[in-house]
DNA sequence: GTCTATAACGAGATAGAC
DNA sequence: GTCTATCTCGTTATAGAC
C-alpha cells in the first residue's frame, strides 16, 4: 500500500491510462495487472513498482480522474457562457464515454464499492459531490438566466441528474445503443428546460443546441 | 457448463438466494463458491453439484430474478386499479431492494457485462426488456387516465424511469442513504406526473400518494 | 527502472468414495 | 446428494539481481 506513483513519470501515466479503460469496461474486479502488463509490453513486477499495491493504482486512477473532470468542467465554465449551455456539454461529457463503449469510473466503482480498499470508496463519494457541486451552481445559474425551470432546490435536481445520466450509461450500455443513452438523457434534460420531444409534434420547435463529447 | 439446476429442489434453492444476495451487494466478479459454501455450510464440491460452473449459476440467477419480477408486476397490475398507483409501486420495488442495501441484480450485472459469459448477457437484456415493455403499458395508461403528461412515446418514457431508478440505486447506496434515491426518483416521477416538488412553495399544493416497499 | 523468480494464496473445476 | 482430495490455473505481492 506503499505510495510511490504520482510525479511526473511518463510510464506510471501510461499504465494508468490502460487500467482506466480496463476498469471503465471490466470493472476494477475484472481485471489484473497481468492484463495491464501484457498490453503494456511489460512485466507484473514492473507494474508493483510504480503501484505497490492494486488499490493503490484504483486510488491513483480515480483521483486523475476526478483532476480531469475538474478541468473539463473549468472548460465547460470558460466556453459556455449562457448555463443552459453549460449543462448540455456536461451531457456531452458522458456521451462521449458512452461511445467508447467505457462507463463511467465512478458508476463502475459505485457497483462494486463495497469490495473497495477504503481509500477508493472515499475517493468515489468524492467524485459524486464533485459533480453534484458544479451542478448545483449550473442548475442555479440557468434557473436565473430563465433556461430552466427548477421545481425544487438546485442541489435536488442535480443529484437526480447525476444519477439518471450515470444509470442512462449503465443500461444503455451492454445493448450496444447510443440511442439509449440519448433517449434517456433527453428526458432528464427536459425536465428541466420544459422543451417538447424533439420531433414531436406538441409543441413549438425547440431552438437546435449544439453539444460534441 | 451442463445444466443440472433448477428442480425442485430446495438446497438449490438457498444456494441462490446466498448467491443472489452475493452478486446485489459485492458483483459477480466479487465472491466465490467458497463464500457460498462457506455461508451455507457446505462444501465448493457440493455446490459443483447444483450448479456445474459458475456460468450456470449466473444464468439460473438471472432467471428467477425475472421470474420473481414477472410475480411482483403481475401482483401490482392486480392490486392497483389506477395505472400511476401500478407506476409508484413500480419505484417501491427498487426502493425495497436499496433498503436492503442491494443493487438491481442486473444492475450489478450491467456494469460487469463485458466479463459474463453469453447466456447471461443475453438474459441480462431480456430483463430490461421485461421492464420496460410493462413500464410502456402502464405509462401508455396513466396518460390514457389523464394522471401523467407523456412529452413522447410510452417507450422513451419507460426507457428513461428504468435507466433513472437504476442510477438512482446505484449512487445513493455507496452513500448509505436512501434519501438520496428518493430525491432522484421523486424528481423523474415528477416529470411525469408535473406534480409540484413536496414541500417546495411554487405550485398549489401536489396530492400526498401512498407508497410503500 | 525493470527484470527473473517465486512465494502464498484463492479461484473454478473434477474424480471418485460414501 | 454430499463428501474428501486434488488439479490447474490465475491472482496479488515480494525478494533480490541487473
Amino acid at each position: 500500500m506503499t505510495v510511490r506513483a504520482i510525479r511526473g513519470d511518463e510510464t506510471a501515466a501510461r499504465v494508468l491510462d490502460i487500467a482506466e479503460r480496463f476498469v471503465q469496461v471490466r470493472g476494477f474486479n475484472g481485471f489484473s495487472y497481468a492484463d495491464v502488463a501484457a498490453e503494456l509490453g511489460v512485466t507484473k513486477a514492473a507494474l508493483h513498482y510504480h503501484f505497490a499495491s492494486k488499490g493503490d493504482l484504483g486510488a491513483a486512477l480515480i483521483d486523475r480522474y476526478c483532476a480531469r473532470l475538474a478541468a473539463r468542467l473549468a472548460a465547460l465554465d470558460a466556453g459556455c457562457p449562457a448555463a443552459v449551455d453549460r449543462l448540455h456539454g456536461y451531457v456531452g461529457l458522458y456521451r462521449g464515454m458512452l461511445a467508447e463503449g467505457r462507463l463511467c469510473l465512478c458508476a463502475m466503482l459505485a457497483a462494486e464499492y463495497h469490495t473497495l480498499p477504503g481509500p477508493m470508496q472515499a475517493a468515489v463519494l468524492r467524485f459524486f459531490g464533485q459533480n453534484e457541486a458544479w451542478l448545483e451552481s449550473v442548475l442555479a445559474g440557468a434557473a436565473a438566466e430563465g433556461s430552466i425551470t427548477l421545481r425544487g432546490p438546485a442541489r435536488d435536481a442535480a443529484v437526480a441528474l447525476v444519477a439518471g445520466l450515470e444509470g442512462a450509461m449503465l443500461v444503455a450500455r451492454p445493448f450496444g445503443d447510443l440511442a439509449r443513452f440519448e433517449i434517456a438523457a433527453a428526458s432528464l434534460v427536459r425536465s428541466l428546460t420544459g422543451d417538447a420531444f424533439p420531433g414531436a409534434a406538441l409543441a413549438g420547435a425547440a431552438p437546435a443546441r449544439t453539444q460534441r463529447p
